[in-house]
DNA sequence: CTCAGCGATATTGTTGAACAATCATGAATG
DNA sequence: CATTCATGATTGTTCAACAATATCGCTGAG
């Protein structure tokens, strides 16, 4: 669809990096890459040329395949074969799968909350840092606060794997909000309900917990496919 | 640990498949690997050399580099930077943190089952297969029934995303499967467990489907961490 | 005999160039 | 206006090379 190289900055390496570090390039390149598609700076939809993006990096083109292989696989990116790589466009459909498997993991973690526990009191931090963002009117700050909070909901389960699951769901998340205009209405409304499940939480009350928590995410998901909606059109 | 280049069959190149299907030589490989990987073709823990592996299938070192990122991203193969690719050794503690996320995820897919839908079916076809290869004495079909079993399981959520991730833990898990002899007594006492649940999920009764699931994940882990102990004496 | 230091060797990390296979583009044709 | 076909661009894959790093075996000191 869109064609190759016009981006707003082309023709400069961004690579500029002190020596690196001890790890792999591909990886270093990986999370760069990873923050600049969540940070919206690749279009939706967009091709990567591997020529273009391994001399905008600064490596080689084998590298990059490692980098995309592993983007690809983390379902930021999409690999049609000997056509190319692309930015993930993830769709309705896609968000109603997202919403799906938080619902069973954040479920699953709301019920494994015990009080007193480390990820509970870090929520509780969040939430309130949250309300004083939102008091600043700084929304995107509220929005990286309200992910970090469900991110720690999720630290409930002390499950490494889980957590890595989950954020690969927030990741592709934020690829959808990367599309949406107006991402205030998205997270503001729910500085409050965070507020009142870690009350919740913190009390042991896991049953009306989870209502909250669904309610939530049931608001979060018609939020999010309403202004999708209202993008196509 | 294992020293480099003495396995069973060396020098044979194993590629030989017509000139390629569709899909990229590195998926090809990676899938095979897969397979080899959970057929216990690799010792745990075992080093994998480049050269070697890459001679081995018959293809360069560089696209074999692609499909160990994907492997080691899917926790089957781990990475130490400048050293090298080895087969992941899962140990108690990945099988502890194994089973916290299955039981996430499968309470949350008992919580979604709905009388008639076809992965139910599918699990009620499956567990009376399981039955009859155990009347048949055949242990390994019967792991391999049980594990489709679970798979069909969380299927009942209806999330593509949800089902991926489970199958990367069912992966890893067959890879602890690997290092453990009687095997038989690791699947058959379930497949009782297994029709019991079929059941209740029929007849709707979510909780105590429930309480059958947890029993079993809670016995299925004992007995494999049980079984690991005993491996390292 | 044990162990620290050190050099030789092997392996990884990364690059660049090359080529076949495949796709996209647009012009010529009917 | 649709089809065909040649052209060019891009992907898929390999190879060869090199620096950086780790591994191994040896020597020598204690």
């Amino acid at each position: 669809m869109t064609p190759a190289g016009d981006e707003a900055q082309v023709g400069g390496i961004v690579g500029d990096f002190p020596p690196a570090n001890g790890q792999p390039l591909a990886d270093v390149i990986c999370d760069r890459v990873r923050e600049m598609l969540i940070a919206g700076d690749f279009g939706p939809g967009e091709k990567l040329l591997e020529q273009q993006v391994a001399a905008q990096f600064g490596i080689s083109r084998n590298t990059l395949r490692e980098v995309f292989r592993l983007l690809t696989s983390q379902g930021l990116l999409v690999h049609y074969p000997n056509r190319g790589v692309f930015v993930a466009a993830p769709g309705a459909a896609a968000v109603v799968d997202i919403y799906r498997m938080r619902r069973v993991i954040q479920q699953g973690a709301v019920q494994a909350a015990i009080p007193g526990h480390p990820a509970l009191v870090r929520m509780k931090e969040l939430a309130q840092r949250a309300k004083e963002q939102a008091a600043d009117g700084d929304w995107r700050a509220v929005g990286t606060l309200n992910m970090e909070f469900h991110r720690a909901m999720v630290e409930l389960c002390d499950s490494p794997r889980l957590s890595a699951a989950f954020g690969l769901l927030l990741a592709e998340l934020r690829l959808v909000f990367g599309r949406i205009r107006e991402t205030a209405v998205l997270h503001t409304p729910y500085i409050e309900t965070n507020g009142v499940l870690v009350d919740l939480l913190e009390q042991g009350r896991l049953a009306a917990a989870a209502d909250e928590l669904d309610g939530y995410l049931l608001k979060s998901e018609r939020s999010i496919l309403a202004a999708l909606q209202r993008l196509k059109s």
